[in-house]
DNA sequence: CTGTTAGCGCGTTCAA
DNA sequence: TTGAACGCGCTAACAG
């Protein structure tokens, strides 16, 4: 056991000289897509490799090849669980079809964003998946579709998780339907006051849940009244943030509060919690995404569901189906009102 | 706009060519260390690589310079926020060094984390950080830890982030002491009856957990009978379950159940919850990690507080220092009791 | 400071 | 079926 500190791996030039074969028989016998030779040597070969406890180069696996096995993910914030379950759907398919993941986190910022794509550039992957909302009248987003545009142009596969509107292949979230069918549903549990908490006004997914909701109350005859609201980061934080302003205001006209994200909503609970507060007796709450949380907070999250892993999952198939060729197909996938005990029937 | 479909990246020739450069002159202006190339031939490469859209591709440097820079990260579970906090640490430390994130999921499978650490060596990366609990009895381990150090032995940096045991350098966190303190600390509010909801015998992070409760009580002449002691999966659902055989069991004579994640006792709260429990009145609940949501659950939830995050930044640091090649060095990081509303004083 | 050249580890054609 | 030789994109000596 007196390996040298740092030896240099095994390669499979060591490999074929330990078997007594050629390099191109190791590499045959090793990955070689065919049988096409000898058991015997075939056997010498892996045998070696045991022995020198090889392990292939997948650096210069892709250089040989010109392609590589990789995915990569962008997310804004993988301790977000919205990220870390559409993150867990994109693994697991990717390993399914012995794909890695690389992932690299934005930070929610479009310029960030914009770097790390140009830098993921570089790993030549199959795959690039970007999550996270788009959020229009930002100047890196010209610069972001020229970068996505100029890796699909040499073979990449780019997949965008959330709302269509760029030209690439997309996994849509119906957002504007998913809260319109909730404020209906809310509706019909016998609320007539609405509050909303949403994120920043340039943030598509923020702006097409308000703009559903609202319109899912207007078919009512009800209105938001614009102090009512509020914004705030797209972040537990922001939703806490944004219910203390709400509360300043005073909430005594107001019955139900939907903040655009479970995220926010859990952390506008946990502001009126701390406030004396009580949901849904004082005032009820709804969220939105239906996060694995949203159904062990107290009350029990009201939502829109969005099945997150399968968004993963479906991206990376999306990408791989030839149909991702095309640069501009279009997955929408379903989502479905959970209504809990955070608003119940009035 | 009409680029063929599938056209190949620019390379570092066509820059140089482009530029009418030398390929080392064309390297060194893109890359190379120091500031060793005339300003205007620079100039002109910069120039010509941003017409050509190059990007530099990191396999081929990869196997030019021998090292690649990249982390490779083991988890259970990407969508549990203990991992994904932990995650989210790596890759912030990762990102400040300039290096990149590959992710795997082990899904809890010991079997599944050797075949990923054997397929992970393929990328050579720099370093190869493993967290969760370490399960003994497992006959894999062995495998493991050949696998591991035939990594290290060719250069490869092992971190583990858990418990030590293991001949690697190791993040580790005291979850006995931990433990004992939490229990010291809820004798003190006044609870003597408990309960606890461990995870299978095997996994060392419970065992640890539960024998410093056990002893942190037993300081206080207080004992868990064994039959208030229940075993789950780790996860949230595995806490749900256990909570519900306690039910069966009656929990007239127990004050406070200690759950050892903060996850499981998420999952038991929910349990409690459906049967009508209502917690901490009839019941207290304490956790373990102090994960984000532990303070969005109502009753807020008592715990024990690791710095999850820190824990994945630390590993990265631990991993790159020199110290990582004396293979055991160990950063013991501190807990603390947090006490919340869900075991209040009696 | 610049250009030439020899590898890096591997896949793959092409003869044998 | 096997092996020799070339090339993948790039870095790092080495000479100029």
């Amino acid at each position: 056991m007196a390996a040298s500190p740092t030896a240099s791996p095994a390669t499979l030039h060591d490999v074929a000289r330990e078997a007594g074969v050629s390099l191109a028989t190791a590499s045959r016998s090793l990955n070689g897509s065919t049988r096409k030779v000898n058991d015997e040597y075939r056997q010498r070969v892996l045998a070696a490799a045991a022995r020198l406890n090889y392990s292939p180069n997948f650096s210069a696996q892709a250089v040989a090849k010109g392609s590589t096995s990789t995915v990569a993910l962008l997310v804004s914030d993988i301790a977000d669980p919205y990220f870390s379950s559409i993150a867990a759907g994109v693994i697991r398919a990717a390993e399914t079809q012995g794909l890695i993941v690389t992932m690299a986190v934005t930070e929610r910022s479009t310029e960030r964003e914009l770097e790390l794509v140009r830098a993921l550039r570089g790993q030549r992957p199959r795959v690039m998946i970007l999550t996270g909302s788009r959020s229009d009248g930002s100047e890196s987003q010209a610069a972001l579709v020229a970068e996505l545009k100029a890796f699909a142009a040499t073979g990449g596969r780019v997949v965008l998780i959330s709302q269509e509107g760029l030209p690439f292949s997309t996994v849509v979230v119906d957002n504007y339907l998913g809260a319109r069918a909730l404020a209906n549903s809310l509706v019909g549990q016998g609320y007539r006051r609405f509050a909303a908490i949403g994120g920043a006004r340039t943030l598509v997914t923020s702006r097409d849940r308000l703009a559903g909701f609202a319109d899912g109350l207007a078919e009512h005859g009800i209105a938001i009244h614009p102090d009512h609201i509020v914004r705030g980061e797209f972040t537990r934080d922001g939703g806490f943030a944004a219910a203390t302003e709400l509360l300043a205001d005073g909430i005594g006209q107001i019955d139900l509060v939907f903040a655009v994200s479970d995220v926010m909503a859990i952390g506008a609970m946990s502001a009126f919690r701390e406030a004396g507060i009580v949901v849904p007796r004082d005032i009820a709450v709804a969220g939105f995404d239906d996060i694995d949380t949203a159904r062990d907070v107290t009350p029990a999250l009201t939502t829109v569901h969005i099945p997150l892993a399968d968004l993963g999952q479906q991206a990376v198939e999306l990408a791989l189906s030839d149909a991702a060729l095309s640069s501009d197909e279009v997955i929408r996938v379903e989502t479905r009102v959970v209504l809990r005990a955070s608003s119940p029937q009035l």
